[in-house]
DNA sequence: AATAAAAAAGTACGATCGTACTTTATTTTG
DNA sequence: CAAAATAAAGTACGATCGTACTTTTTTATT
């Protein structure tokens, strides 16, 4: 345990070789701030919250951050990490084309469905900051038009496989279909209504199924 | 001007005779609060914002209402005051079946547009409050659980007047088209995108021509 | 105009917030 | 194990919050 070869000390770009304390209590710091984000928005979001959480010291927790911005904007970068892991990923394994699509839809589907209890901050976030100019605001807008560029570019894909019509317009497509999310997210969550996320599912399928070319 | 017959003092239920100077500031009041919570949120309207709205004090403002939860209460009461004498009682006017439900959507349409730089509480505190529970919460989920049914039964009144396919499910023709309103809102204010205007418009055509027979 | 009532302002309090700075405890390193 | 570095806690400060209480000012009533 004397050396091992290059210890990576300052220099965590590309090295989690072994999780040094600081960067293992920063993830549970994380960890802890996604769960209030999503359940009380970015504004109810607090350290002292965070710190009771973990039962740590204010300062503590605050030692990690340089600021509360960096904080939030720390947040919404781990959440866009973890739902491309969850999402994205798993889907672009498969063929593109409208099998991808459909499997990005249903990952979609099925991590909004598991976020019913904890709140997604795409959406959450959308609403909270739709009128607070800032650094947030720019990151959630960032991510957010990153992951809606992805479902276009699927939607556009499926069409040149001919999959999908070729007058198949994907702006609008897209906005249907995200849509039908913002949909399920506002009845699951605020009417506390399950039904709609069949209800969901089906439009979903349906404008899909619209845009079909007949003949196959 | 000695007596006038009976002089409703105490009581304010239908007597807007002339309105008091304090009746007249409460509503200065609510509308400086719907302003605040349209842009910063339930969490975001606090009392000495409205103050220095007001140019009044503090306590000045807070005397109107005995708590900040009253206030918030007032404020989704008032919004719904509001909402129904622009979209329902003039939606109300036309004849029953899809030509009313038209109407209905087209004045809510309007309605959200002119909303986009304000921000709607429906929607805002939908997603603000969906993990909050208490009074706030309950009052808002009755009211757009009351503009819900509203529009289920325009669409109902649709389907018996044979303006729209027996077999169309109400709830989940609600579900489309209360989507695409948040969607709306999102791409608008969120993303700041206005072509979300027409493509928000032209789906919300579509579900309805979808659903009407085929003879008529 | 005098008096009663209501509205608004003033003042104060405890909580909680983000943040800066200092001190102690814990890891990591040589 | 000692030294150096890092993490965490401690402490303090100014701001802002909702709210309660008292005082002043304005409005309404006879």
């Amino acid at each position: 345990m004397t050396n091992e070869s290059e210890r990576t000390k300052k220099t965590p770009p590309f090295a989690p070789s072994t999780p040094t304390k600081g960067e293992l209590t920063k993830s549970l710091i994380l960890d802890a701030a996604l769960y209030l984000a999503g359940r009380d928005g970015f504004e109810g979001l607090t350290i002292g919250l965070i710190a009771d959480r973990l039962g740590m010291s204010k300062s503590g927790v605050y030692s990690h951050f340089e600021s509360k911005e960096n904080l939030q904007i720390s947040v919404i970068t781990e959440y866009h990490r973890r739902f491309r892991r969850a999402v994205f990923e798993p889907a672009i394994q498969f063929p593109r084309g409208i099998n991808r699509l459909e499997k990005m839809l249903e990952f979609w589907t099925q991590q909004t469905i598991s976020e019913v209890s904890t709140g997604c901050i795409y959406i959450s976030g959308a609403f909270e900051l739709d009128d607070k100019p800032g650094p947030v605001r720019d990151e959630l807008v960032h991510i957010v038009k990153t992951w809606r560029a992805t479902l276009v570019r699927a939607i556009e894909m499926a069409i040149e496989e001919k999959h999908l019509d070729s007058q198949t317009n994907p702006q609008e497509m897209l906005f249907a279909i995200y849509s039908f999310m913002l949909g399920l997210q506002h009845d699951a969550r605020f009417l506390k209504k399950m039904t709609s996320v069949d209800i969901a599912k089906r439009h979903i399928q349906k404008i899909l199924t619209l845009h079909k070319p007949l003949q196959d």
